[in-house]
DNA sequence: GGTAGAGGCTCTAGTGACTAGAGGTTCAAG
DNA sequence: CTTGAACCTCTAGTCACTAGAGCCTCTACC
């Protein structure tokens, strides 16, 4: 019926001290305690839980899952604002690959220019870090 | 001959403050200072605090760049570490656009399932944040 | 009912890589 | 010589946790 922080935590696959600074932070209702001031929790919690851990696993910051939260929270609203959050996320998370895409291009042209010279002073890597210009592109 | 840390912050596009926290952190050395007390550099500082930023850019953590850092400060051992590091880092990177590509598979799911209804108690982006269940992969 | 030990509690401080602000001093141009 | 931009130090704040100290409670077993 209820659970500990513990349960709670192999439930989601949130750990313990996580669990208590959301519940500090107001992501999660303060739980029902038990006589020796343990935390109780239920069913509605655990689903909470597992929802704010879901979006951050897909990389949504604190402030868009705050916004998603309050908005489940009033069931009657318009979703509009949900869509424009996961829309907003997948921009931010093309960019971030495209970024990444850029820097790959980059780092293999940098460790693919060690041509086994020995020494650091002749090292190209170094070179290849020390020298912006070297870039093929901009970031 | 030598300059502020505003025109080396100018030079390099290292802000002021980042300047001094990585002088604090031993990442440059301790400048020389004016009889009041100001920060004065020169060429080497510049190409060294140029080498940092560069790393940081291509999103080398603070460790790999102090480990380069030292590196070319000892020109005649061998250059091997520099490739190495590289190379991690260049592994690194793919992995996380490997990992930002399946986040972009799911976001795109989520973000096109908004069938137009209104209501928050309704909303598949919300249920779909919600349910890790309705993921195709992993994460 | 007693006890051991796993797990719970609060509180403070630390992480990384900066950033912001307060309150004061110095430099360089006019 | 004056003005004001730029410099100085120091402390504290950011984000999203994480680690540790020191203490208390719950549960399972005897």
């Amino acid at each position: 019926m209820d659970f500990s922080i513990g349960d709670l935590a192999r439930k989601t696959g949130v750990k313990v001290p996580t669990i208590r600074y959301y519940e500090k932070e107001g992501l999660i209702d303060t739980p029902v305690r038990t006589q020796g001031n343990q935390r109780r929790y239920f069913q509605k919690d655990l689903e909470r839980l597992a929802f704010i851990r879901h979006a951050r696993n897909m990389g949504l910051p604190m402030t868009a899952i705050r916004a998603l939260l309050a908005l489940s929270e009033r069931p009657d609203q318009p979703c509009a604002d949900a869509d424009r959050i996961a829309k907003e996320q997948l921009r931010e998370v093309r960019s971030r690959i495209r970024q990444l895409q850029k820097l790959e291009v980059e780092l293999e042209r940098i460790s693919s220019s060690c041509e086994g010279g020995t020494r650091a002073a002749d090292c190209q890597v170094l070179k290849a870090f020390a020298d912006h210009t070297l870039c093929s592109g901009e970031h």
